[in-house]
DNA sequence: GTGTGTGAATGTTTTCACAGCG
DNA sequence: CGCTGTGAAAACATTCACACAC
């Protein structure tokens, strides 16, 4: 089954985990059809997406919510827990920290760095923030698997590049910036000024016609 | 020129900007190669998404870097500034404006509000905390065109109702939440525990081969 | 009857490849 | 020559529609 799943279903798996989520304590029996009409995705959509990873569903009746869960769970990697490092602890890395609605979805920032030595020794939250040198070592003893970087645009690359090298091969980027990585490494860009942007044009679209 | 312009298209337009900005005082022309290699776009795709809005380039050169910013800043419609109204001043409220590196992009957060009255009244940032109920008067009075949701997933379907009510058409979701609209509202949605789900399962993937 | 799983059909996006222009 | 702009082709994603299982 070792088949090439396109990137948009696994974008979608997630939103599934999390609705099957609030609706556990609910229901017992999910169609896909009440599944889509929380998502605002068509029934079609969510049995094929499905369908790349096996038969879950019961013909004529749905999928059962916690078995469902289970298994996207498994899909998702999603049944162990995962050690995260942060990269970068200006005002945006620590409000990551502090912000961080991660713990509860089993995702734990276990390590902060720097690259400002100003910034070394500091404490942020638990953490104290570690020399950018001394990562090699922080990933290999603490078995640290994502990286999460928020430092200026002009550091990205050079600490995108760093995590790379330390043999992190999943990176949330919040820095504006589009790294290249090696293609077995993937990064995902958050980036709200982007977003706002796509919104504006639909805005100017609407004022004129 | 009312043709349908495809969505993927209309998140590419950000990057291209920014990657412009950055080059707009390293260099007076660029051509689609070059673009293509600092964002991993194939520089076919950079010329056919410029085409849909017109003739930009110089044959046998390139673009020029200040004309297409211009271009590209109209086609967003960044050749103004935006109003923005940020709902819900908790952790992650307080986070968005805080941070917040909106300003010099021209995005300004003008008014907040939150629905719990422990809030209402204080100030944060420059701006007082409103009662949501008295939303729809900021939003006339003020001009506010954009709204930042970032109010607890139980609230925020209710929250994006009453904004889509008052008139506001583009809104940035940071609620974990797929909140479902009329067709003419944009809602972009950024949920960093989505995109870690995603990550995870491409690490799963490496480790079982 | 009801809703899944799925090949086939449709629609969309990306890539190709080349004419044409500076 | 070198690179844009663009139809046409290829690749990819979504939707349809129905056989089949409960």
């Amino acid at each position: 089954m070792a088949a090439p799943i396109p990137e948009v279903v696994i974008l979608r798996l997630p939103l599934y985990f999390r609705v099957l989520t609030l609706l556990q304590d609910e229901t017992e029996i999910v169609s896909s059809q009440e599944l889509g009409a929380r998502l605002q995705i068509t029934p079609a959509q969510i049995r094929k997406d499905l369908s790349y990873f096996g038969k879950f569903g019961i013909q004529g009746k749905g999928y059962k919510v916690n078995q469902l869960l289970g298994e996207l769970r498994q899909i998702l990697g999603l049944d162990r827990k995962w050690s995260v490092v942060l990269v970068g602890v200006g005002r945006l890395g620590r409000a990551i920290l502090d912000y961080s609605t991660l713990g509860p979805h089993g995702f734990h920032i276990t390590a902060a760095f720097d690259t400002d030595p100003r910034q070394i020794g500091k404490k942020v939250g638990q953490l104290i923030v570690q020399d950018i040198a001394v990562l090699s070592d922080a990933v290999k003893n603490q078995d640290l698997n994502i990286g999460i970087v928020a430092v200026p645009p002009s550091e990205a690359q050079e600490v995108i590049d760093r995590l790379v090298s330390c043999g992190i091969k999943a990176i949330l980027n919040y820095a504006p910036a589009a790294p290249a990585v090696h293609s077995d490494v993937r990064v995902y860009n958050i980036d709200p000024v982007v977003a706002l942007q796509t919104l504006t044009y639909h805005l100017k679209c609407l004022s004129t016609p």
